[in-house]
DNA sequence: CCCGATATTGGATACGTTTTCATGCATCTC
DNA sequence: GAGATGCATGAAAACGTATCCAATATCGGG
C-alpha cells in the first residue's frame, strides 16, 4: 500500500552507475551508448518517473504556467484556455487555473499563490489596474497578458484582438444601415473598445447610451435592462461580450423589443448559440482559441524577445440581428 | 535583477531564532507567543512566502488537485471546472486542468503528467473504460470521478448526475405527450443513460433509433443529419448533451424539420442559450456546477471514508420544443 | 612511448522546507 | 528539595533531483 516511489537512486543502483549518470541520460546529456541504453532500459523496467518535485526545488522553478481568467464558464474564455492548454500540451507543461471573477483582489490572491507554488510563467487576463502585477515581475517570472491590456501596464506584453478595428467595422456598418442612436453595452476591462466606440462614432456619441455592467449575468441584464428602458429611443446596440449579448436578447424580449426590427444587435465574439438564436445574431468573431495559444507560445519562448505583444484580427460576421434603420422612424 | 528569492533561513536569520521555529509558527505549530509575534513581524517585513516548492518535496506531494476533462470549451464542462475551482480555492490548493478531448490515450499521457507532477488527489470526468486509472490508484493518489462512472471501475468513488431518473422522467414526458418514435443522439460515455434510455422505453426501443457520436461538434452533427436524414419517421429525440443539443437543432433547420411541430426534442443540460433558442428548448437539467464542487470535497476530503459516490438530482425543465403527437400524424 | 586533450563517470552539494530528536529550562508533585 | 513533567527551542536529517568538480579512461599526435 505504502510503496515509495522509484527514485533516481533505485535507477542508478541498478543500473550500476552513479544518479548524476541516469540524470544526464534522462535529461539528455552526454553518456557513452551503452550506458544511455542500460539506463533507458533500467528506467523503464521500474518504471521509473523522475519527480517533478525534487526537479522543481532543484532549478527553483516549478515549470509550469499559471493561467488567470475571469471566469471560465464563459465559452469565450473557455476558449482563450483551450489554446493555452494546446499549446502547453505540446510542450510537456502543466498549467494552473485559477478563476479571478474579474476581482482585482480575488486576483492578487491567486497571483500569490502562483507565486508560492514556484510557477515562473503567467498568462492572465487581467482584472484590475494591473498594479496587482508589481510582484510577478519583481519575482522574475514572465507574464502575458491576453485578450486584454491593462491600464498601467506598458512592460507586459500582451495579446490581443483588434478591438480597435472591430468596433470600427461594426459601428460603420451600423451607420451605413442608418443608425445614428448606438448604444454600446460594456463589461470590464473594455477601455480599449470604449475608447474606439467614441472614436468611431465621432460626433454621435452619447455617453448616455454607454453602459458598463460589471461580469456576471444578474449585472449584464440589469444594465441591458436598464438601457432598453431608459432610452427608448437607442436603435441599435453594440453588446461587448457574449455575456452582454445574451443580457440584450433576453432583456429586449422581455420589454418586448423585436430584433432586428425595433432594435439591432452586434455581439462581440461568435459563440455556437449566436447562430441558433433568432433570429441569428450578427457578431464580431475574435480569434479566441488562437489568443491563447499564441500567449502560451509567447510565455514559453521567454522573455528574451520583447515582442511588444500581438494583435489578432477581427471579422464581423453578418448574420440576422441588424437591419436598415430608413428615414422614417417606426412609430412603435 | 536576479535576486534570490527570501527564504525561511532569512525569516529566522533575521528574527534570531532557528527554522525549524518559524516554520512551526507558520503552520501553527507550538510557540512561545513573544517569538510567534516576532517571527510574524519579520516575516511580513520581509515579505516572506513560503515556496510550496521545499515543501511539496519535504512530503513528498504536491497538494495540489488534477483536473482532467474532455472539453473545457464546452460550457457544461465549465460549469464543473467552475465548481471545483470554487471548493479548490476555499481550500488554497492549486488545480492543474489538462483536456482529454474524450481520447483515453491522451488522458493516459496526461495522468502520467500529473503523476510526475507529484500530484496526490486527482478529479476527472473519465475518457475511456478505465483501466487507464491503474497508475494513479496505485502510486496512492486520490481519485474521484466527475458526471460519468467508468465501466470496470467501481473501485473509485464517483459525483454524478441522476442520468436514470432524468433519462426516465424524460421518457416518459415525450411518451406522454403521444410519441412512440424516440431517438437517442448521445455522445462518449453515456452508457449510464444508454441503458436507462433503453429500459425506459421498453417495447418501443429501436435500435435503429440510437446514435453515438464522438465529441467533436462536427461528430454531433453528422449523426444529428444522418439519423434525421435515414429515419424520417422518428417524432422525438433525446440529446444526450449540449452539444448533441445544438447538433440536433441545426440539422432539423438543415433539413426543414420544424420544432417542435416536426420533431419534439429534449436536451441533456439546461445552457443558457436553450432559453435564447426558438423555440426554447426543453432540457434535463443538471447540477454542473455543484458535481465539480461535491468532486472537489471528496477529493479533499480524503480517501478514509468510503461514500461510494454521490448521486445529484435532475429536473426537467419544460420549455417549448416538445408538441403532443396526436393520434393522428401529420402528413408533412 | 609519453604527454596532453577529450569523453565519461560518480561523489558531493545545494535547492527550501518539514519533522524528529535531544536539550535546556521552568513548573509541578510528593 | 529532588525527581518528574511539560514546554519551547534549535540542530540536523530527509525529501529527489540537477549540476559542479575531480577522477578516471580513452585517444591522438609528436
Amino acid at each position: 500500500m505504502n510503496m515509495r516511489r522509484t527514485t533516481i537512486k533505485d535507477v542508478a543502483g541498478a543500473a550500476g552507475v552513479g544518479v548524476a549518470t541516469v540524470s544526464r541520460v534522462l535529461s539528455g546529456g552526454s553518456a557513452s551508448p551503452e550506458t544511455r541504453e542500460r539506463v533507458l532500459t533500467v528506467a523503464a523496467q521500474l518504471d521509473y518517473r523522475p519527480s517533478a518535485l525534487g526537479r522543481n526545488l532543484r532549478q527553483r522553478r516549478s515549470g509550469g504556467i499559471g493561467l488567470l481568467l475571469p471566469d471560465i464558464t464563459d465559452t469565450f474564455y473557455g476558449r482563450v484556455a483551450d489554446g493555452v492548454l494546446a499549446c502547453a500540451r505540446s510542450a510537456g507543461e502543466p498549467v494552473i487555473v485559477g478563476t479571478t471573477g474579474d476581482d482585482p483582489e480575488r486576483e492578487a490572491e491567486l497571483i500569490g499563490m502562483l507565486l508560492e507554488q514556484g510557477v515562473d510563467r503567467v498568462i492572465a487576463i487581467p482584472s484590475g489596474d494591473g498594479d496587482g502585477w508589481a510582484p510577478t515581475l519583481r519575482a522574475g517570472v514572465i507574464t502575458v497578458f491576453a485578450h486584454r491590456l491593462s491600464a498601467g501596464r506598458d512592460d507586459i506584453p500582451a495579446v490581443v484582438a483588434d478591438d480597435r478595428a472591430g468596433v470600427g467595422t461594426a459601428v460603420d456598418y451600423l451607420t451605413g444601415l442608418g443608425h445614428r442612436r448606438i448604444a454600446y453595452l460594456g463589461g470590464p476591462g473594455q477601455q480599449q473598445r470604449l475608447s474606439a466606440f467614441r472614436q468611431a462614432l465621432g460626433p454621435l456619441v452619447d455617453e448616455d447610451l454607454i453602459v458598463v455592467a460589471r461580469g456576471s449575468r444578474d449585472s449584464a441584464y440589469a444594465a441591458a435592462a436598464g438601457l432598453f428602458q431608459h432610452r427608448p429611443d437607442l436603435t441599435a446596440v453594440l453588446a461587448g461580450g457574449n455575456l452582454l449579448g445574451e443580457a440584450a436578447v433576453l432583456a429586449a424580449r422581455e420589454l418586448d423589443l423585436r430584433i432586428p426590427r425595433d432594435l439591432s444587435l452586434i455581439m462581440f465574439d461568435d459563440v455556437p448559440w449566436a447562430e441558433l438564436c433568432s433570429p441569428p445574431l450578427t457578431v464580431i468573431a475574435q480569434p479566441a482559441r488562437d489568443i491563447g495559444y499564441r500567449a502560451a507560445e509567447l510565455v514559453l519562448r521567454g522573455g528574451t524577445r520583447r515582442p511588444r505583444g500581438v494583435l489578432l484580427p477581427t471579422e464581423l460576421i453578418v448574420r440576422g440581428s441588424c437591419a436598415a434603420r430608413g428615414t422614417s422612424r417606426s412609430p412603435r
